[in-house]
DNA sequence: TTGAAAGCGCTAACAA
DNA sequence: TTGTTAGCGCTTTCAA
């Protein structure tokens, strides 16, 4: 593989001068670009990096950890990061964790070998233990959390306005007439899961509907968990008449829960589902959802990060909400008797 | 951030001695190597990757091009590259090129400059212009396509054997008494999509159907697509008695018109596609799908690649096609008349 | 078993 | 406007 020596030599130039042309440098004589140009297209010439972030220490990568591509929200999210990142001229190396801890920590180790200049972290669970994280920003790397706002760390951040969009979600059920409505949430050692059941709870008792334990189920935010708990919810007797599922993946389960059970949405059960759901709008029926803005975390989170990276201090640490969208399908569209309460108005929603 | 020299100084001892420490040689007095690693530890330090790879002439890095991480298809490929790559040390750098071959010069260029040890690669359809791949394998890095090869290029690959895929889904079909059976295909300049309709002839070939050129419709592999061909096929006069429909995507969109069409599958209509459908299984109908092995052709893209990177050496370029699973739903689980021709045996399936 | 030093391919400061 | 050169942080010989 050609180098900027090899270049200069057969151009009759310097390597300073080579470097110039590279770098568009506009004190370089027209007629010796133009040769060393030549000589570079000639010999296939492309320059190291590893040589210029040697030289700069700036790698222009970014480093991305997520729980796991697989789940359907990263997608969207990473490509919205990696587009953001081309603009720039950064590329992105991503890391699964599937959520543990432990892989967080390599993972984050790994990264800084690489001098990456700036981290999107999807930060796994963590009981408070952060300072593999506190050590990466200490080392003046900046970070910026996506999706998730570790709870004790004062970071940069973009997430969905998790609780407004729940709280939209719950008050349309209440408004389509129901009050016994259950929830399978996620662990809520999550923030996420945390603020969708904050969501929950805040329409309930703002439209005077007491909270019945019973009706709140935790899973594992995968689909066997939306399933399990499901059944378990509609075996109960307990009688839910909507079911607010707080993640696409154990929605999918709860539906498949509903249709080995025979039921149909919505007339023996309205469901909605926080987040979207892989292939909806083409199976019956539609089911209503809040849609994330992943797209838009991806992106905003890298143009966020960049801002600290190019700005080259600690800034103090910005929080971006992003909204999210409550789309209604035909599996919440059958009015129940009116609600018991009627201090929930319209134009609340 | 530290550096190897100041870890040297703090410890007492030479770089040299820090740098075998790092990797590990047995060489070096155990009271030295705890002494180094405290002072690593007291330091947060974490070698530089750039200094390595100027030394070393080898990044571990490993460069992938796919067309659109969004496309339900490339996360489990993703997914698979990343757990394989991880296993040896590796780190991957991920890019989308949304098909276009513009995109793809330019990712392959900048992964060249990036030092990658070698590259996975979704080629996009280039119409033959293939030059910049060539350039790349001429510069001694190795490069393994997966899921797609292109033609007239000899360079290892790991596919699907689609055509087989095709093949079994037709013949179930087929056992199922239908032989009006409409494709809604892909655009044929992309191999797969060629492979996929390969299938599909081959099958009505031997069972002594004769290939109606109205029921082989191209779209573009995305959901759009999909809606709009089965809308019109549909509604055409045509009449088939099964639509067989070439990826997921595409069968989101036939599924959506089907709904709105009204008609019920299987039994005004049977539904098979090749690829796995986002939600299948949560809805109904079960799909009948062709399930392509997306992980492992990621997972065993990465140890053919490093196989390469490993040896050195421009071995032989090796071809992997793995095979499809057939995963039959409610959708085609009806019978209809029996197959007008007999020579198709059960066992063939 | 440890230390010294050359050099990987660049950039950037300085000299010419 | 172009050339020269030190040095980025490592690895790896070779000597001690």
């Amino acid at each position: 593989m050609a180098t900027i020596k090899e270049v200069a030599r057969k151009a009759g130039v310097s390597v300073g001068t080579v470097s110039n042309v590279l770098r568009g440098a506009s004190t370089v004589n027209n007629k010796i670009r133009e040769r060393v140009n030549k000589v570079i297209r000639l010999l296939d010439y492309h320059p190291s990096h590893a040589a210029r972030s040697l030289k700069t220490s700036r790698t222009h990568l970014l480093g991305m950890v997520i729980s796991d591509i697989t789940n359907p929200f990263f997608p969207q999210l990473a490509r919205g990061a990696e587009d953001a990142a081309i603009e720039h001229g950064y590329l992105v190396i991503a890391s699964n964790t599937d959520d543990q801890l432990e892989r967080e920590k390599r993972v984050l180790a790994v990264l800084r070998s690489r001098r990456v200049d700036g981290i999107l972290l999807v930060v796994a669970p963590n009981g408070g233990d952060m300072e593999h994280i506190r050590r990466v920003i200490a080392s003046k790397i900046p970070v910026v959390c996506l999706d998730r706002v570790p709870e004790g760390l004062s970071v940069s951040a973009v997430t969905t306005d998790a609780i407004t969009g729940s709280e939209m979600c719950m008050r349309h059920l209440i408004s389509m007439g129901h009050c016994r409505i259950a929830i399978i949430n996620g662990n809520s050692e999550l923030q996420t899961a945390r603020d969708r059941l904050q969501g929950y709870r805040n329409v309930l008792t703002e439209a005077g509907i007491a909270i019945d334990p019973e009706l709140i189920m935790t899973g594992d935010f995968r689909a066997n968990s939306g399933y399990l708990l499901a059944k378990q919810l509609l075996l109960s007797g307990l009688n839910p008449t909507a079911l607010y599922v707080t993640n696409g993946m154990m929605a999918l389960g709860a539906l498949r829960a509903v249709k080995e059970l025979g039921l149909r949405c919505p007339s023996d059960l309205a469901l909605a589902v926080f987040d979207e759901v892989p292939g909806n709008g083409s199976f019956s029926p539609e089911v209503t959802s809040v849609i994330q803005p992943a797209y838009q975390i991806g992106y905003q989170g890298v143009e966020l990060l960049l801002r600290q990276v190019e700005s080259g201090e600690p800034s103090t640490p910005i929080q971006i909400r992003l909204p999210a969208e409550l789309r209604i399908g035909e599996s919440t569209l059958l009015r129940r008797a009116e609600p018991v309460v009627s201090n929930l108005s319209m134009n609340r929603m």
